[in-house]
DNA sequence: TTCATATTGACAACATGCTGTCATTCTATA
DNA sequence: TATAGAATGACAGCATGTTGTCAATATGAA
């Protein structure tokens, strides 16, 4: 039972996307370190940022951070359990109401960019910014690529 | 409550991080639709390529996954349940049996990389051999650095 | 050979994502 | 204006990953 043949561009597209994978995990994890401190996650440091950036309903944060609303639903409540995050009413809309960040919250998110700031100016210093630059390009090319081919 | 200033570098590398968490994500949902058609997904068809590559314990193929062993465990259990793997004794070893493909398992994974390699050789041949190989060697040393880290 | 240490599998709990379903609330079109 | 369809939150269930703990088994050093 023979692995398939691919051509020399199908290979070198294979090991891309494994490399692409593993960096992001290794990416996620050190999110998550960078979080911890202020006892959070990459998860929820996604969406106390996007709800900082412009109070929205939680289904618009799902849209812009490109996950199911109801992850990100579950996750708004647990931030509002502990006082990060609270629901105003949304004038535009009786049920969806806004997502807000306390006091709390804001001060939780600064904590943690700032620790944010630190590591990615010192690992873009190591990598360079030309290098990152070009491949953020490449690799925004094949996310659209990608995209345009599941239409 | 400002957001804290990074250099330019800095900012860069974060631009970098989302776009390869975001290609990431789209990468796994690919996998996921490549391997559903066999009823499978991304997580069975990479245990059971390994298991392919060579028979060996659960712990192993964690560690060459970069998993946690627990987590390749559940699932090798589930292909078990499926048939399409096995236990075999190990003579190195009285606990850690060999996981090994059967007839069945190797011929999902056969069906898997038949619809992977189309899939990879369309999407290379549009991007480029040139762009995937460069990439994918500043983000194997941009791995490298960031795994350097945290050491 | 003995014994401290590491490895392994089993089991449980949790985090984060997904899909599906339902009732409620908007919205746009006929 | 009515009304069909879309959007939203609530709830439930599942997949895939994590960590922690335990007992059984290997392994290496004294």
């Amino acid at each position: 039972m023979k692995k398939p043949d691919r051509t020399a561009a199908g290979d070198a597209f294979a090991l891309f996307s494994i490399s692409v994978i593993r960096l992001a995990s290794h990416l996620t994890t050190a999110g998550d370190a960078l979080a911890k401190p202020a006892g959070q996650s990459s998860a929820r440091w996604q969406v106390l940022a996007a709800a900082s950036h412009a109070s929205m309903p939680v289904a618009e944060i799902g849209r812009v951070l490109g996950l199911a609303r109801q992850g990100v639903q579950r996750i708004a409540d647990v931030l509002e359990t502990e006082g990060l995050v609270r629901y105003e009413d949304n004038p535009a809309h009786q049920r969806a109401k806004l997502l807000v960040l306390t006091d709390k919250g804001q001060a939780v998110l600064h904590d943690i960019q700032t620790r944010q700031a630190a590591w990615a100016d010192a690992l873009g210093a190591e990598i360079g910014s030309d290098d990152l630059t070009t491949t953020t390009m490449i690799l925004t090319r094949i996310l659209d690529d990608l995209v345009k081919k599941n239409r």
